[in-house]
DNA sequence: CCCGGCACTCTCTCAGTGAGAGTGCCAACT
DNA sequence: AGTTGGCACTCTCACTGAGAGAGTGCCGGG
């Protein structure tokens, strides 16, 4: 693919801002009235033209407006945009919003994901870290009746998770709060994506070969974690409502596609997965997805760490028509309160 | 308000089943047509005048179908439906859906909602257990950092919470297991609205002020429950986007309304708790709720309980032209269903 | 290479029309 | 007195055609 022109690049990026504005469709006349481009409707015909034979504009149909293709968002996003900068009352309501409260990060994650929310006025927002990624820090046995355990987990910054198992060999509360004990032993600081190694790894060596606690310990453990349904929340989903503030979900399919895509959060948990892989900050641009349904969304994302080490993702779905250097510029921002907060912990 | 004649009672019947099921103005010679209520036109058009004038149907213009008013419901609901048989099928899936499972509570009052909500095809669903009124089971305290607690409180049937408090004078974990093993000693088998008066009642007790490590125990753990906020998760909605289904809800605005009520969980929570206050089971019908966003639906709702004592409320949310007999019969059965559980705890 | 002008196309809106469904009323029938 | 068929009227809905508005492509002149 060969370089645009510098007229071509003005009207692409004028084009691509006028839609992401007034989300009607762009023409000539219009476009030259509006923006100062210092060439008469005839001459931004010609480049509009030129664009859409290679792919950055599209028409509904003939003698209709241009409006951008996701090639055009992508050039525009990758060549044209300015970095939004995000004002100083901005950054002081989200700050706000996010770190001021009594900080779990459970409460600063949701908050988060709320905040950017309403800044982005319209979209639909997430944010996820990685449990697996945390760190061991606390087991819980409770004996619920005889033969069901509930077991309890918490992680490195205090996020809590449990759910229950069958331990028909086990009668005796006191029995559990051992085997917590030498759990919460054997495991401390472990990531919890490695507990289970660890924890299988002992029950072959002659410890637990022996005593039959540390063994009866052991199995429950691994079963407390065998699920491969990742343990706690993963997801913190803002405000679906905003999006239906957005013209394109005026039609009630349509929003129901996108909406029902939500409810299968392993597919957004995988798109955001996807997009932090690459690069720390990553831009999605509509079918760049490979999700059908989600063909008219795009995903801004960036990832947020501690110690250099990166523990999740936070990010902003909405239309493909959105406001791609302000949504950015949160992004960032959103993500850097949370380094921040991970730092203070 | 004078009773409705057999004829009245006949069209009224008529009318709310034949809209119901069609979603349309429901006009005299298409119901003569189609149920067989041996009159003329003329005649049923006779009796439906009577009935809007009395208020139990009404026109939205003039030579239009009629349509039930709240009013034409509630008479409908009290008088004229037949309790809606649950088929043996329909109960097999519903026992499949909901008890099937590895039981904890969570799990089964959230296969609950959602198991409503796909049976009544398209009516969002609630559920609410009361947290407050569950049996006191364990408290675990985790010291996340120097003068910052994790609280875990696990209550009744395994239903866990959990919540961080400031508590600046602690400083070691070993501290904060012997305090928990205090309280849990304490405890024990209240229920969990009683659990804060007990302990300011022990806080005054002589033991407490001889003892520093009692006394804070003994503060910490009403630090934990003094929040005004409810302990747990105490709703669970089903498939909202089954809503989307219905012929009301095409209108994007009208679903943002009642959407919006969704996100607002106290309002739904109130709505239920007050059905729940007058009898067993309750039915409200569209504007009684006095919810102006929700004038448009209606909510079914049955308490269960163990051993005579209410635990919670199961319901169903859809339009106000949902399908009482159906959608009540479904209630009833999941409400039993529960109830079963609970007695297997 | 840029620009103004021109003919053409496509959508959107609006008014007008006719079909369809429903009503209310009235006079006749049982 | 209650029921019925007939009749005139009303209201919505779907369709149609005209006209405005916006936009395009192309062409010839600067």
């Amino acid at each position: 693919m060969a370089e645009l022109n510098t007229r071509q690049e003005r009207v692409l990026g004028s084009v691509v801002e006028e839609f992401i504005q007034t989300a009607e469709l762009v023409g000539s006349r219009n476009l030259t009235r509006r923006r100062e481009l210092g060439v008469s409707p005839a001459t931004v015909r010609t480049a509009m033209a030129d664009l859409e034979e290679r792919g950055y504009l599209d028409q509904p149909h003939t003698s209709a407006g241009r409006r951008p293709t996701d090639r055009g968002y992508r050039y525009y996003v990758d060549h044209l945009m300015a970095e939004g900068a995000v004002s100083a009352g901005e950054r002081r309501r989200l700050r706000q919003q996010i770190v001021s409260g009594d900080g779990d990060l459970d409460a600063v994650l949701d908050f988060a994901s709320k905040a950017l929310s309403a800044a982005c006025q319209q979209v639909g927002i997430v944010v996820t870290p990685s449990f697996q990624s945390r760190v061991f820090r606390h087991i819980d046995f409770v004996l619920l009746r005889p033969g069901r355990v509930l077991v309890i987990l918490v992680a490195g910054s205090g996020v809590v998770d449990h759910r229950s198992v069958d331990a028909p060999e086990v009668a005796r509360q006191a029995e559990l709060d051992r085997m917590a004990a030498y759990l919460d032993e054997l495991l401390e600081g472990l990531p919890l994506g490695a507990v289970r190694g660890r924890i299988l790894e002992e029950m072959v060596g002659e410890k637990a070969l022996y005593d039959r606690l540390l063994f009866d310990a052991l199995h429950l453990g691994s079963l407390a974690l065998a699920d491969d349904r990742p343990l706690g929340e993963e997801l913190y989903v803002g405000d679906r409502l905003r999006l239906l503030d957005q013209p394109e979900f005026t039609d009630v399919a349509q929003m129901k596609t996108v909406f029902e895509a939500f409810e299968k959060k392993g597919l957004i948990l995988t798109l955001l997965d996807r997009a932090a892989e690459a690069e720390p900050r990553h831009v999605l641009i509509g079918g760049e997805s490979c999700v059908p349904d989600l063909c008219n969304c795009s995903v801004v994302s960036r990832k947020y760490g501690r110690g250099g080490r990166t523990v999740g993702t936070v990010g902003v779905l909405g239309p493909t028509r959105m406001d791609y250097p302000r949504v950015i510029g949160l992004v960032d921002y959103t993500a850097r309160l949370i380094d921040e907060y991970l730092e203070t912990l």
